[in-house]
DNA sequence: CTGAAAGCGCTAACAC
DNA sequence: GTGTTAGCGCTTTCAG
C-alpha cells in the first residue's frame, strides 16, 4: 500500500503536477474550480503530503528535539507538556530524546536530530557533553533548559537555583537552626553547584560554619541517594537539626527514608524540599518546600523558541531565570 | 550556514557524488584507502546525512508516533520512558502527540505523523476517534495501548482492567464491606467501561445489589472530578463504607479531599486505590492500591513494534492483557 | 490559467 | 574500483 503523490492526483484528473501542487498550495493562479476539483479527489484518495520531498525542496522540518535525562521525572515531564502544548499551535512536533545523563547516548540523540534537519533543539544538557554534542549543536538553533553548560551557547531558560536554595536554608537559620545537611546534586551539573553555593552562602550570610560531612551530594535523580545520605546524615554523633535538599527525587528518596525510620518531623529534624509533587503535602506533618515555576519557565522557552523559528533571526539570546517560592508546611519548626 | 552534502565531499576529494556515498555505506567494492579518505574528510567537514533525502530513496523513517492524552500523567510518562528506552537501541526515535483526549487535536497529529511518514504509530486513542483517524491509522504500522478502540484493528497492549476491579472490590466484600462506591472514568473509554464491569461483577458475585448513585464517572484524568466525587459520596444519606477508585488521577483526588476533609481512614471509609505512584505509601494510613504492570506492558509492546518493523511481515496482532496485584496498606479495614 | 522541466541529496542501476 | 545517470515527490522557475 504505497501512498498517493501529487502524481497520482494529476494523472486521475489529467493535469499537470504542478497544476496540482499549486491546487494544494492555494495558488491565487489556480481557478477556484479547479482548486475544488483537486482537494476533493486528494481527500477521496487520501493523500498526504510527503514532508520528505518538501524539505528536500527547503522547507524546513516541524521537529524540534528535547533532549532530557528521563521523562518519568515530573519536572521533565511537565517540561515536555508544556513545550509541545504551545508549539503544537504552530504546527511544531516534539522529538523526545532520553539521555539518562549519559553523553555518549546525548551524542546519538543529537546526531539523530542532527540526520532528520530538526528545526530546534531544547536540551537539559549532561555535565560534560561531548565534543560532537557540542559541534552538532552549533549548527542547530537550541536552548538550554534548567541546567546550562559553557560550551552550548547562551540561550537559556531555567530557574533562580542559588536563591532558591540560599532562601530556604536562610528560612531554617531565621528558626534557630544552626546545625544544616544539605543533600543534592553534584557539582558539576551548573544545577548542583549553584543550588550548592546558595546553601553555603546562607551559612556564611549567618556566620555559620561549613561543617565536613554534612553536604552530601550524588546523582540528583537517585532516590536511592537520598535514601543513603539521610542515613548517612543521622548516623553523624551529631546530626544536623534540620535539612535542606536540592532535586526532586533526592527529597522523594528523603521522605521515603524518613517515613520508612519513623523520624519524627519537625522534632527530630526539619526539612525543607525541592519542588512541589501532589503526596508532598501530606506526607507526615506536610513538607515545607520550594515550589518552582517550571511549567512557566517552559511556557517561556516554548513562546521565545516559536518566535526565534518564525522570525529566523537570531536576535539577543536569552539568559532566563524564574524563582521559586517557599510554601511552608509542617516539616519545619524552631530551635 | 547550509549543511555539507555528500558533493561537498566529493568536490574536496575529486571523487563521484556515488563513490563518496558508497564509501560512507561501507560497500565493499570501494578500496580500503579511499573509504578512509572519504570517512576522515566527512569527520571533518562536519557531514550528517541527510534522512528526508534517504527517505525519498525509499528508507524508511526511524520516527514512531506516541499518541497519548498527556504525558504529565505518570503512565503515560512511564509508557513513554519504556519505549524510549527500549526502541532507540534499534535506532527509532519517539515523536511525542499529546490529544488531551481532544479528538480533533488526536486526528491532527495523526496527519503530522503521516505527512512525515512515521514508521509506526503507538496510540492510547480517545473515547470515539474521528473517521480521518481511522483512515490515516489504517495506513501506517499501528499498536493501541491501554485502550482499544475496535475501529483502530487489533493490535493492543494493555491491562487487565476487568480483573484489576474486580478484584480490588472483592477483597473489600471479603472485608465484609456491603456499600461500596465506585470513582472512575466513563464507559466511552474501553477502559472505563471494563473497570465498570469489573466493579459490578465483583457484586453481583457477591450477591450486592447495585446502588444508584454510588458509581460516580467522570473524566478520568481529572483529579478535581475526583474531589467532587467523593464528596457527593461522603455527602449521601448512608455513604458507603468502603470506595474503590478506576484511574491514578481520580485516586490522587480523592486521596487529597480525604486528607482535606479530615475524613477517618479506613474507619469511616476503606479505599482501594488505582496504580501506585509514590507517596501512596505514607498517605494517612497508607494507600491500599493495585499495583499495575505499565512499565512491563510498554516494554512488551516496544518489543514487539521492533520485531513487527524489522521483519516487514504483519504476523498475528497480539492482543496481551497484563494483571495488576493488590498492595495491601492501612486504607483498608473489616467490618 | 496551466504545462514542462529542473533540481533538492541521496542511492542504485548501469557503464567503463 | 570508480564514474554517469536517473529518479524518489515536491516546488519553482520559465513557457505558453
Amino acid at each position: 500500500m504505497t501512498a498517493i503523490t501529487t502524481r497520482d492526483i494529476a494523472a486521475r484528473l489529467n493535469l499537470a503536477v504542478s497544476t496540482v501542487g499549486r491546487a494544494l498550495a492555494d495558488d491565487p493562479r489556480i481557478s477556484e474550480q479547479t482548486k475544488a476539483r483537486v482537494l476533493r479527489t486528494a481527500e477521496e484518495m487520501g493523500y498526504v503530503g510527503n514532508r520528505a520531498a518538501r524539505m528536500m525542496r527547503g522547507a524546513s522540518s516541524n521537529t524540534v528535539g528535547l533532549v532530557i535525562p528521563d521523562i518519568r521525572n515530573s519536572f521533565y515531564a511537565t517540561i515536555a507538556h508544556e513545550l509541545s502544548a504551545n508549539m503544537a499551535a504552530h504546527g511544531l512536533q516534539l522529538m523526545l530524546s532520553e539521555t539518562a545523563d549519559d553523553r555518549t547516548a546525548e551524542s546519538q540523540h543529537l546526531r539523530e536530530l542532527s540526520a532528520s534537519r530538526a528545526a530546534a533543539v531544547i536540551i537539559v544538557p549532561t555535565a560534560e557533553p561531548l565534543p560532537d554534542t557540542v559541534k552538532l549543536l552549533a549548527a542547530l538553533p537550541h536552548v538550554q533548559l534548567l541546567r546550562r553548560h559553557p560550551s552550548l551557547g547562551q540561550a537559556y531558560f531555567g530557574l533562580d537555583d542559588f536563591e532558591t536554595v540560599r532562601s530556604a536554608t536562610a528560612f531554617l537559620i531565621g528558626q534557630g537552626h544552626m546545625s544544616i545537611g544539605y543533600i543534592g546534586g553534584p557539582v558539576e551539573l551548573s544545577t548542583g553547584a549553584e543550588r550548592l553555593r546558595g546553601f553555603h552562602t546562607a551559612l556564611a550570610d549567618a556566620g555559620l560554619p561549613k561543617k565536613a560531612g554534612t553536604t552530601l551530594l550524588g546523582p540528583p535523580a537517585s532516590v536511592d541517594h537520598g535514601h543513603a545520605a539521610l542515613r548517612r546524615l543521622l548516623g553523624r554523633t551529631a546530626p544536623p537539626t534540620a535539612l535542606v535538599t536540592g532535586s526532586v527525587l533526592l527529597t522523594l528518596g528523603v521522605m521515603e527514608e524518613l517515613h520508612d525510620s519513623g523520624t519524627k518531623v519537625p522534632d527530630e529534624l526539619s526539612v525543607v524540599g525541592f519542588g512541589d509533587e501532589p503526596g508532598f503535602a501530606w506526607w507526615g506533618p506536610g513538607l515545607t518546600t520550594m515550589r518552582l515555576p517550571v511549567a512557566a519557565m517552559a511556557a517561556d522557552c516554548a513562546r521565545w523558541l516559536v518566535t526565534r523559528l518564525a522570525e529566523k533571526s537570531d536576535g539577543a539570546s536569552p539568559s532566563v531565570v524564574l524563582p521559586g517560592e517557599l510554601v511552608q508546611r509542617g516539616s519545619t519548626a524552631g530551635r
